[in-house]
DNA sequence: AAATGTTGGTTAATCGAATTACCCTCGTTT
DNA sequence: AAACGAGGGTAATTCGATTAACCAACATTT
């Protein structure tokens, strides 16, 4: 490899010089310019970054700490950040926390956690990034676990701390969308398959199936609302309870696909059909809504402009760390298919 | 951050010495290694990285080079990789090529190949990442991209050249046992959703379907055996076809899960329950096999296993680098659901 | 007693670029 | 003619570690 020395030699000048034209420092004269980069031409010449670093402190370089690849949204956000990244000359460092490997207790999770994130945001300290994305699969919150990282931070997806730049999608607004998007379509007894009750995506949707209900002038029946655990088999065993109502709904909401799924499987097994005797919504566009019978209508997240903002947002506190802490919520939209009863 | 400098003021020696005491490069007495290790440990010191690359040529760093993160194997590889090369110490620099984007034709795709694989590789080059893993989702061959690099080599998932080390999965032999397992089911009239026609692993996964008919003694029926496009919709379509026809097959080997869920999705539609009047073989294990009605038996990738072999592979080169390529071929395994009528 | 070896450490060069401080040469002012 | 300033370029230091070469002190051999 050609060093900066041999550059110099080449263009019969000092390093300093050939430092200069390279980046700009100084004001040469055209005929030196020229020269040099000639040389640099000829000798297929490019700077060492590592020695670059060392000097600078800046390495041009992005950590991103993943709490699992493998988790469904995490690939496209990931996606997303290397693009926007790599376009101004970032690279990506990625860092694996494998928090889809074992199933913890409350307590043990905890633990878990914290030494995981310590020893990736360690490892990534150590390289030198100049910037961390934290991107979380669930929306949780980990103040305690970044305390004193003197460098930047963002979350994307999950929530960070209040003193922390983060971008998430709006759960709320979307919930209150998707439930307006069933009224207008007539339905007026609406069920819900609600996620892990007391989990923040849950009280944030609900919330928002609620108002959406309030705002229609109808009234929130609690014996419709049913708690789930995200999974597949949730799905199947409440939508059957609920078929078996006295007054059965019209339309049931699922906060997932998964659960989605479940529903539509029970549906058909009780002989129903979907949309004809119920419509059915999910939440998360995963890619199993689309190969549903029928393909149903749900919520795509904003997975990769999760991404692409979480990007801008950390080279701007790069480039200007005294930028205040930006809280930035995506708009979902709605993905609609055939799973739905159309007025 | 305490430099090496500090660490030797404090414990009255040479930075010489300390660095001797971390790297063990040198015997020295038990009092000196004591008392270095007390001044690292109360200045709480940590080696930059950064200096000792630039001196020593060596980052601890593997670049990892996707096709597109968001392809399904892809993520569990890389989670593979990371898992692995983590525990040795090394680092993963990420680059996504990003050639889910848009479709190109044949031509088109070459090129845009050829340049975008460029630049992830002069990158990687550039931050002087100790080696660089390939992660294809296809199983393609690029020797011709890959030509004067003067650094290991592993080809992951998709094949390298015959000059590089790779690690794949077995086509034809998890084709064979897909259709022993049919046939040791009774099954001898056996029809084939495939892939694109002289794709790669459609051949492959056709000669073992071929070959496991002949050990069984049982003739292959060209009308048998219809192509696709490895989407859910040619999955559907071949599937109305193959049963519309005078003599219908008693099990379908869709060659892919998206394939296999359209074709399940038409036996519904056409009140044939599965796997009571027509049995259903995948292939992939895709999130979706799950979730069908019923759950599909299919073939399970070795995604994860294919990411720690090729980790240990390019850990392998780095440390001796004239190992010679290894061409390593991991075994899949049949995911046994209930799409299959047993006898 | 001289030669040789061993132990435990230090000095100084090096990796490749960035950058400060300085220097020389003209051209312009006063 | 002396003073000043600007333009164009260089030498030397720095970033933080690694490592070859060297050295002093003491022990062992002949």
């Amino acid at each position: 490899m050609a060093t900066m020395k041999d550059i110099a030699e080449i263009a019969g000048v000092s390093t300093a010089t050939v430092s200069h034209v390279i980046n700009g420092s100084k004001k040469l004269s055209p005929q030196t310019t020229e020269r040099v980069l000639m040389a640099i031409q000829t000798a297929n010449y490019t700077p060492n970054t590592l020695a670059k670093s060392l000097r600078s402190g800046q390495t041009k370089s992005i950590g991103v700490l993943v709490e699992d690849i493998r988790g469904l949204p995490v690939a496209e956000i990931v996606g997303g950040i290397g693009e926007t990244i790599g376009k101004s000359g970032y690279r990506m460092l990625l860092f694996d926390l494998h928090l889809l490997e074992k199933l913890y207790n409350q307590y043990e999770q905890i633990s878990a956690y914290r030494t995981r994130i310590n020893n990736g945001v360690s490892l990534l300290m150590q390289a030198h990034v100049d910037g961390i994305i934290y991107v979380g699969m669930h929306d949780r919150h980990l103040d305690f676990l970044f305390d004193p990282l003197e460098r930047p931070l963002v979350f994307a997806y999950s929530h960070g701390t209040n003193q922390d730049t983060y971008v998430t999608y709006s759960n709320q607004d979307s919930a209150i969308e998707l439930t307006r998007y069933l009224i207008s379509n007539g339905h007026e007894r609406i069920a819900v398959i609600a996620g892990h009750p007391h989990s923040y995506p849950t009280m944030r949707r609900l919330s928002g199936f609620q108002l959406a209900l309030q705002e229609a002038g109808l009234s929130v029946q609690m014996e419709l609302i049913r708690y789930g655990d995200w999974e597949y088999g949730s799905g199947f065993a409440l939508t059957k309870e609920l078929i078996q109502m006295p007054v059965p709904p019209t339309a049931i909401f699922a906060m997932n696909d998964l659960m989605a799924a479940g529903c539509i499987h029970a549906l058909n097994e009780a002989g129903l059909s979907v949309p004809q005797d119920m419509s059915v919504v999910g939440f998360d566009n995963r890619e199993i809504a689309q190969y549903l019978q029928p393909p149903l209508t749900t919520v795509a997240l904003p997975t990769k402009e999760i991404g692409v903002r979480a990007a801008l947002h950390i080279m701007e506190l790069i480039a200007n760390p005294d930028t205040p802490p930006q809280r930035e919520i995506i708009h979902c939209s709605i993905v609609e298919r055939k799973s739905v009863m159309k007025k």
